[in-house]
DNA sequence: TACTTTAGTTTACTTTGCCAACCATTTCTA
DNA sequence: TAGAAATGGTTGGCAAAGTAAACTAAAGTA
């Protein structure tokens, strides 16, 4: 099984998005009896963030559009877990914030994501794993500057829209 | 950037959904004169094969369902790259076949995919990637055996629908 | 003050995966 | 060997998530 000579001539994407779906749906399963099946990295990157955050700030950590952070945003919302308080510094902007429920079950998703990244990385040496996310920390920067398909390149910072 | 301390405290599904994302954006941009957009991994299985593969081959290998694997091939042979020929040894499958335009732009999938995953490597030494493709495996291979939640466990494989 | 940018929202569309129900064929088994 | 069960494939419907365009309200700036 391990290593068909297919396996590095497919596109990586490929590998990368079965394991992502393989990968949720064992830790929605072990976080079943929680209100919640997504999202979970929202909830931990705010936790984690040492100044308040807007949504801005959690899409682009998370690389998710605004569109669909507003989303997320609501359904975190909906279910109690934070709430959107005015930026007083910026009253376009609302800061995300943890509520007592969200708090209160963060230890949770953090203790079943921790072993379940553990659980995966079983039978690697801790050296493998160090090195293993090195390596898929630097393949993320650089698939973040190779231009994509979702890239805008403005050449005209400001097109005077006069001109169209 | 590289290994800040919250990178391996996410879910690593975070990580690789992103990362399949980026690919994926990179991947059509390169190959965007091409008449295809996706399913590229399909036609390389397809391709690679050496005996002739039916569709719940191909979708057992890709971990794709097989309704999904229904529009995946009305989607490749409405592209015309591949057909669908009845299989004289099942009269219920088909074997899912490259017509002549298929095998056509075959080797630029597969330059165009060989030189993304070399780009996304670019920095790592050929160690290094070696390493990596064993981590990915062994991870892959870990997440396949773990319960998630789209396992189904038939408790009755009979269940006699006169009792319902 | 007028113009531009930004944070967030809304709506609508697309891709993808999942499920339930179904048909035709094949395989199992009593 | 007939009936039951399983299998390969199909259809339709739903939900999650990304994208895009058009919009509001608030800042920033010349």
């Amino acid at each position: 099984m391990a290593h068909s000579p297919l396996f590095e001539t497919l596109p990586l994407g490929r590998h990368l998005a079965v394991m992502t779906r393989l990968y949720y749906g064992a830790l929605t399963l072990a976080l079943s009896d929680l209100g919640i099946d997504r999202y979970y990295s929202v909830l931990m990157y705010i936790n984690s963030s040492s100044t308040p955050v807007t949504q801005q700030m959690v899409g682009e950590f998370l690389h998710m559009d605004k569109t669909s952070m507003v989303r997320v945003i609501d359904f975190l919302v909906d279910k109690g877990y934070v709430q959107r308080v005015p930026n007083p510094v910026d009253r376009r902007s609302y800061l995300i914030q943890l509520t007592e429920e969200g708090s209160r079950i963060l230890p949770h998703l953090e203790k079943a994501v921790a072993e379940l990244n553990d659980q995966v990385m079983d039978g690697l040496s801790p050296d493998e794993r160090s090195q293993f996310h090195h390596a898929l920390c630097h393949i993320s920067a650089r698939l973040k500057q190779i231009p994509s398909n979702e890239v805008h390149i403005d050449f005209q910072p400001n097109p005077n829209k006069t001109s169209a």
